[in-house]
RNA sequence: GUCCCCAUAGCUCAACGGAUAGAGUGCAGCCCUGCGGAGGCUGAAAUGGAGGUUCGAUUCCUCCUGGGGACACCA
């Protein structure tokens, strides 16, 4: 990795410093390493002389100076320059370094695994967490997607990745939604049986309506409803058929829909299995982390500067924050992870530091290896999307008009109807998937029905066109030969700004995708995609790669064209996202 | 009331404490009879307010203002 490299040339220089001028109080803390806005200032700019005047005892010039004065590029293949500006050392990588890097992208050399910090390390990233007999709504999905975009990133970096998804199965809202289907199914004159016949889709729905019924007439028929979440409390042989029928009917849509995602969960864990074991373990500790307060067990997190919270209820029954303890060891059995990453919506902070201390207090092995990652709100028109309130987009709705709108815009090609639809499939996904992961996940994202169908700027279309772009260029090509015959010739030939610039970009991936695994940032490889995207396009515009003058600049343009092609087809399956041969 | 998060062009977002605060979109003007026009170029346009720390603050600290969220038997 460039950087890396730089890093180890500054440290080496410094040291060299240090020694020549026998400096006593000479720190050397974390070397800020940066790369200047102004491609003016080279690849990489330090800022260390800063730091150091004072201890060098000059200003910052000219301790910018001195530092510079200590790099011989020629004693290394990286750099070609190394210049002190204003107190900055700038650096420039020589194009051979620049060249090396490229066809080590090409041919996916780069060892991502040598990221200490995750190498071999365990991490389960949990996310996604519907509930049974609830609606999939547009929160669970920027989890769902978050959550698959970090384990493949982290995955990629070197860690060993348990993908987890928690729902809730069992609770108030379970019977709430059968009560309330119950209802509908009376209106409609259907029954249980009938329903079952229903699209796997319509089953779904059917549900989530009856849970916004159940939850609307909640008040005027309390009692009824808390007889049945009593019920499936003690599993009830009356009504665990209906549970069960019901039960499946969300996770075979769930299970539909992480398919379509790209998702494959190592293991699905639920409410109903962990509930008796998170109760007994709030049981087990009581005084020690657990006390009793008003008929109920609580923690009493106000001494640890949080507040208090529920984890028994008066009736017995465990609550969110007593199954999590159940989860917590279940999980953690299951594979005993360094880190597990909890992908959830930030409105839960509070509820999340609660639990960890408990879970913290209960047993010491979780201490700092439980990690809420908070999720900013997708919001819609200004309002938060609940499915408590009714105003639902699902996904499943979503992306049907996302798809449409794609499908509009390829009418006119010449391609077949099953490759349109294949088309218009991958490319809502990409729509959906880029809006969301492009912007940082603490967050919230608008997701404005009309911008997420707009195919211009910043978007995941733009990326698969400029990809299926690449890939027509170098299927043209294919016939004529492009290996670099003479490598010599093309280093000492003149680069245009355009080529330089995306060859100055290419380098950066590595250390790009090693930023976002350790920030569990996706958005920073949509960023640097995009900045390729863009700086590939405008080196489109200015310079004809078959058509080329002469056949070394033909050859270089070609493979400029393969390395951003296979960057943007890299990143993207990052993201979880798929490519198009041609769109 | 207590605690947490957020505040950057009209809008949606970037910017490890560093150089002239970048993009997309929208707006104004233009280019492309080219390997794919779902593109490209030019322009106008921003750090909520007041202090503080620092050689240097959008970034860190304090206060204020304005948003969002959490705070006992929901998940």
């Amino acid at each position: 990795m460039v950087r890396v490299e730089i890093e180890r040339l500054i440290k080496q220089a410094l040291e060299g410093l240090q020694k020549a001028h026998q400096l006593e109080n000479f720190e050397l803390g974390e070397i800020p390493l940066e790369h200047p806005q102004n491609p003016e200032h080279g690849d990489y700019a330090t800022s260390v002389a800063f730091a150091l005047a004072k201890q060098l005892g000059k200003n910052p010039s000219e301790a910018a100076e001195l530092i510079a004065s200590r790099f011989t590029p020629r004693a290394s293949e990286i750099l070609d320059e190394v210049k002190a500006v204003g107190g900055f050392v700038n650096f420039s990588i020589s194009k051979k370094y620049l060249f090396q890097e490229l066809n080590a992208v090409i041919q996916q050399k780069e060892q991502y695994g040598k990221i200490d910090s995750l190498k071999g390390k365990k991490i389960m990233v949990e996310y996604a967490h519907p509930n049974t007999h609830k609606e999939m709504h547009i929160g669970h999905m920027r989890t769902l997607i978050t959550g698959e975009a970090l384990a493949r990133i982290l995955g990629l970096c070197g860690a060993k990745v348990f993908r987890a998804n928690y729902q809730g199965d069992i609770g108030p809202h379970v019977a709430k939604a059968i009560w309330g289907t119950q209802k509908i199914l009376k209106e409609r004159n259907l029954t249980w049986a009938k329903a079952e016949k229903l699209s796997l889709s319509d089953r779904a729905h059917l549900l989530g309506e009856g849970y916004v019924k159940g939850n609307r007439e909640y008040e005027a028929n309390k009692e009824e409803i808390d007889e049945l979440n009593a019920k499936l409390y003690r599993r009830d042989t009356k009504i665990m058929s209906i549970y069960r029928q019901t039960r499946e009917w969300s996770l075979d849509y769930f299970s539909a829909i992480y398919k379509q995602f790209g998702t494959k969960f190592d293991k699905l864990y639920f409410e109903s299995q962990v509930a008796s074991i998170g109760k007994n373990i709030v049981l087990k500790n009581i005084g020690r982390v657990f006390e009793k307060s008003e008929g109920a067990f609580i923690f009493d997190g106000e001494k640890y500067g949080l507040h208090k919270r529920v984890f028994i209820t008066q009736d017995g029954n465990p609550t969110y924050e007593g199954k999590e303890m159940g989860l917590a060891f279940v999980q953690h059995k299951d594979f005993p992870f360094d880190l597990n990453v909890h992908v959830v919506a930030n409105e839960q902070t509070g509820y999340f530091k609660v639990v960890m201390k408990a879970l913290e207090l209960i047993d010491k092995k979780f201490a700092g290896k439980e990690y809420h990652l908070p999720m900013g709100m997708v919001q819609l028109v200004g309002l938060k999307m609940s499915s408590r309130t009714g105003v639902v987009i699902t996904v499943d709705g979503l992306l049907v008009q996302v798809q449409d709108a794609l499908q509009k815009l390829i009418t006119n090609r010449k391609l077949s109807q099953k490759e349109k639809k294949r088309i218009a499939e991958i490319g809502a996904m990409a729509a959906v998937k880029y809006s969301i992961l492009k912007t940082d996940t603490k967050s919230n994202v608008v997701f404005d029905m009309k911008k997420s169908v707009s195919l211009d700027g910043d978007s995941g279309p733009y990326l698969l066109y400029t990809y299926a772009r690449c890939r027509s260029i170098l299927r043209k090509a294919r016939n004529s030969k492009f290996e670099i015959r003479n490598k010599s010739q093309i280093l000492n030939s003149k680069f245009s700004k355009e080529e330089l610039d995306v060859l100055r970009t290419i380098y950066k991936f590595p250390e790009v995708v090693r930023e976002a695994a350790e920030k569990f940032s996706p958005s920073i490889i949509c960023s640097y995609i995009f900045d390729v995207a863009q700086k590939y396009n405008l080196f489109y515009h200015t310079s004809p790669v078959l058509q080329a003058e002469t056949k070394e600049q033909k050859a270089f343009r070609l493979l400029l064209t393969g390395a951003v092609a296979q960057l943007i087809k890299n990143s993207l399956s990052l993201l979880g996202i798929q490519t198009l041969e041609r769109m």
